[in-house]
DNA sequence: GAAGTCAGTGAACAACTGTCCTCTCAAATC
DNA sequence: GATTTGAGAGGACAGTTGTTCACTGACTTC
């Protein structure tokens, strides 16, 4: 602590540096991030354009910290539903009612998620992937463990985390855009909407053993190989009713 | 012919119009509309800048205009892919080989509608999702004219279609990304993938029926069917909310 | 308390933007 | 063949953009 860097210095530093996160945040609202200028977040902020160039090299860098600040601090609740061990439609239910407190807690950061997903900035594009990868291995980690999945294969087991990851980020954005054109009501419809296509998913996953659903891994861990056969997975039902 | 209106004028007329729309489609592959400039746009069709208002008003308009040509165009297909009448497995591959197809021959218009569907421009966000729900309710149409959908309630119908034409288009999008990012292979990951997602969906519909799943209809006054299984619980994000 | 570090300033730069206005001149109409 | 129409050209406008450079002055370090 003694001659640890920095003193107040630095906190003034955060604290500008937060204040540019936030005003780009606020003003990709209304504004996709590679439209968004460097000049108008610092007047925003009301520094010199110039400062800028002290805590960012770019507005995608930028961007970039703001994915982390987004999606960051989102493992931990994740983790937190994971653990529970409730009944598969109470944990649902439980898991669509925090999407929807967070979007009504954070609404800029998830439409700047939503957005940017598939915005026009690599490196945030990037960013974002692999923020959602994270997820999808946890999801993936916690639904192995459960006693349903006796038998899956890790690559079904992956293919059924990244449905759920995905429809619960489509939700995130489907909430956004209906709370501020079709009010709180058309935000109940979605999450009523959302609700049952995650119990259907649900009801899928339960009976996904019973079906003879084949099919050869491509590409198995390592790159091209083209091979198949796979005798991965001989647990489930692998049976030729294909038809 | 005699007093028709417009000759070779008209037609000429057209063909810049075109051009424009070529132009900022392969403009936009790199950025997105909010960012992209009118001049940037006439600069390569080879006009004048002021020339671009007598097609479009501004680049929102020409966003519009867009998505029709990459949405609108699409309905005949889907139309002949829903009329098949294969069973529920080989539908799905065709299916998936018909997005992969699209995907493969229309990328920068597939990459158009991924961007903007929440991208930084209202009028096209609203394009976009109105030629969607086009789709969604040809889909509905569809499924619930198939003996599986016996029974079902109308409002369940319709959220199954949601779930199967959002997962088509999260795909093609996915797999645009996957096939520049990861060539060929990793295009055949996702197309893997979203067979066996669209699979499970396929199984959870089949299964729907057998597990009580009632609940009511947010915004409907009367709420058909006897309800049971889950305490339905139309507040969901208000209560509970923990420190 | 002297020396150094570094977040933030402010002027200046060339390049670019959207839009207005007047103009041209080939096609369409009469 | 004279007249009207309208797509497109070209100049000019006021703003805005990102980036450079030398600078100030409060804080940190020795």
């Amino acid at each position: 602590m003694s001659h640890s860097v920095g003193g107040a210095r630095q906190a003034q530093k955060q604290k500008t540096r937060q204040a540019l996160l936030d005003a780009a945040l606020g003003l990709l609202e209304e504004q996709s991030l590679s439209s968004l200028g460097l000049r108008e977040v610092t007047r925003v902020v009301g520094i010199a354009p110039t400062a800028f160039y002290r805590h960012f090299r770019d507005l995608g860098e930028l961007g970039v910290a703001l994915v982390e600040e987004a999606l960051g601090s989102l493992h931990v609740m994740v983790r937190a539903i994971l653990a529970e061990q409730d009944a598969a439609e109470e944990r649902i239910d439980r898991t669509v009612a925090v999407v929807e407190r967070h979007v009504r807690e954070h609404p800029a950061h998830v439409r700047f998620v939503a957005r940017e997903r598939r915005g026009g900035v690599r490196a945030v594009r990037h960013a974002i992937a692999g923020e959602l990868e994270r997820f999808v291995e946890e999801v993936a980690a916690a639904l192995k463990a459960q006693p349903l999945s006796a038998g899956w294969r890790d690559e079904d087991v992956r293919m059924l985390a990244e449905l759920y990851v995905d429809r619960l980020v489509t939700t995130a954005g489907e909430l956004l855009d209906a709370r501020e054109e079709g009010g709180e009501e058309a935000a109940g419809r979605v999450v009523w909407r959302a609700r049952r296509q995650l119990r259907l998913i649900s009801i899928g996953r339960r009976h996904w053993g019973e079906e003879g659903v084949g099919g050869a891994v491509p590409g198995a861990s390592g790159g091209a190989g083209g091979a198949e056969g796979v005798g991965e997975g001989d647990g489930v039902g692998e049976g030729d009713g294909d038809g």
